[in-house]
DNA sequence: TTGCTCCTCACGTCACGTGAGGTGGC
DNA sequence: TTGCTCCTCACGTCACGTGAGGTGGC
């Protein structure tokens, strides 16, 4: 410090945690000048600075542009501030909001990489589930065309119009084993994976079975998962739920893709 | 759409919500390149392309550059894919935290300044307070040179090495009024308006008064508070809290300031 | 023919970061 | 004398956005 509180870039970069290069750009552009410059044109920055410095910082976090911030700054009384900042924590309520949002996706996508990671390639097993929420979409409509393409464009435009996040994984959904088995390739519905869905998967005992490959070439696993419950005594109900545990964002060997079919077990 | 389930770029743009631009960089760069380009060359995405760019575009906003998902993209397993979202998961919870902190510096800001537009210049008045928190720095050292610049900056310090937000507005602490009556420019600590502030000012009756100015000109406040209080039997207790309501954030006039002096009014 | 979408350069931009080359007090 | 901080250009960079000028199917 050199005099009546007065300190270099250095000094005022470190109490700040504002880099001086930024401090430097700050004061070219006339956005936030150094308080003096000294004889050999140093900069000085006083102490009451430090409270506008972060101030300006915290406004550019926000996302305000530095062309934004110059007039604001250079002509600003309590009421323009205090509009502005009004709305600007609104927009930033979204912000986080979305921020949120990307994580919870994050976060399914790791339970469901986990899973996949634990599960064989054909494994079929009993699992117990906790409920589990989904956003199930509409009814697929299938014309002659037997193609599940259309089906699922217009899940994925309905969620983009009612404003879901569409980062969620996808899966298929079936009306019931019977579907599932004679129509493998074509679910009744599509759901989204996402744990603010309406929609509950309920917990409890259910059959799972596993297949790797493609989408849709889930081969024999309808049949497979029927002759499991059949030797084991299990009596099956209920829709069937089909989800890639491992799919394009875990490998870039379309082979090496792990599809799960769950299916809740009656019980006793 | 083309067939069999292909995309243009604009379709392809409007059914993900990635801009037109950012697709033909991602292509350019090689980190997501169209699934085929057809006979003029045109790019088309096929349909199973949408989680992958979803993904990627949630990876880059995620915080990863495109040169980190470069790799990554290119040769990804489950193992190296999950190992990756976790520890990304976690900086990203501290990074909405961080977020979420600075919505409450400016929730503190708008508090602050609305107090500050409904109060007059001299006003001195009786205001209901519900319990408020604070961060309480430590007892303020002032040496032969009665500056309150040396307090502050290591109160400062002390905040940034605590990895406290030092953007809230700062305030001055006096253990009593008679402390404040002795030296109105030497609180006996600062205090941040912390709303996770472990310090709790408590709710009830409070005498509050004003006066428009630069910091350290608080003139005869404080007498001007104990005429208020003999005239209208109240008595005081407990120390006094300055908090300015208007300061350099809300104009750039120093003369206008506004600082409020808090003290408890001792209840029957 | 008119609109619409697509293409490829090339250049702009935003908010800094990074040296290069040089000065000046302790 | 050696370190350390400071200065001013100038140029780099990251992730796109924005025309300019031209093509091609409905």
């Amino acid at each position: 410090m050199k005099h009546k509180g007065l300190l270099s870039i250095g000094e005022f970069a470190r109490l700040t945690g504002i880099s001086r290069s930024k401090l430097i750009y700050y004061d070219e552009i006339g956005l936030f000048p150094a308080a003096e410059r000294g004889e050999n044109n140093y900069r000085y920055y006083s102490l009451n600075q430090i409270i506008l410095a972060e101030f300006i910082n915290d406004m550019a976090s926000f996302g305000f542009s530095l062309k934004e911030l110059q007039p604001l700054m250079h002509n600003r009384t309590p009421e323009i501030m205090l509009g502005i900042l009004q709305s600007a924590i609104e927009d930033h309520q979204k912000k986080i909001a979305r921020l949120q949002e990307l994580q919870n996706v994050m976060n399914v996508r790791v339970e469901l990489m986990t899973l996949g990671l634990e599960s064989g390639d054909t494994e079929i097993k009993v699992v117990e589930y906790r409920p589990n929420n989904l956003v199930l979409g509409n009814e697929n409509i299938y014309q002659d065309a037997a193609t599940f393409y259309p089906g699922w464009v217009s899940f994925m435009n309905a969620a983009k119009k009612a404003g879901l996040n569409i980062g969620y994984p996808v899966g298929g959904y079936f009306d019931s084993m019977e579907r599932f088995v004679a129509n493998p390739d074509m679910p009744s519905r599509y759901y989204f994976v996402n744990p603010r869905g309406k929609t509950v998967r309920g917990g409890g005992s259910w059959l799972v079975g596993h297949v790797r490959g493609f989408y849709g070439d889930s081969r024999d696993l309808a049949e497979r998962m029927l002759a499991y419950a059949e030797e084991n005594g299990l009596a099956l109900t209920g829709p069937v739920y089909n989800t890639f545990l491992l799919d394009e964002v875990s490998t870039n060997d379309t082979s090496c893709y792990l599809m799960r079919a769950s299916i809740k077990i009656v019980e006793d």
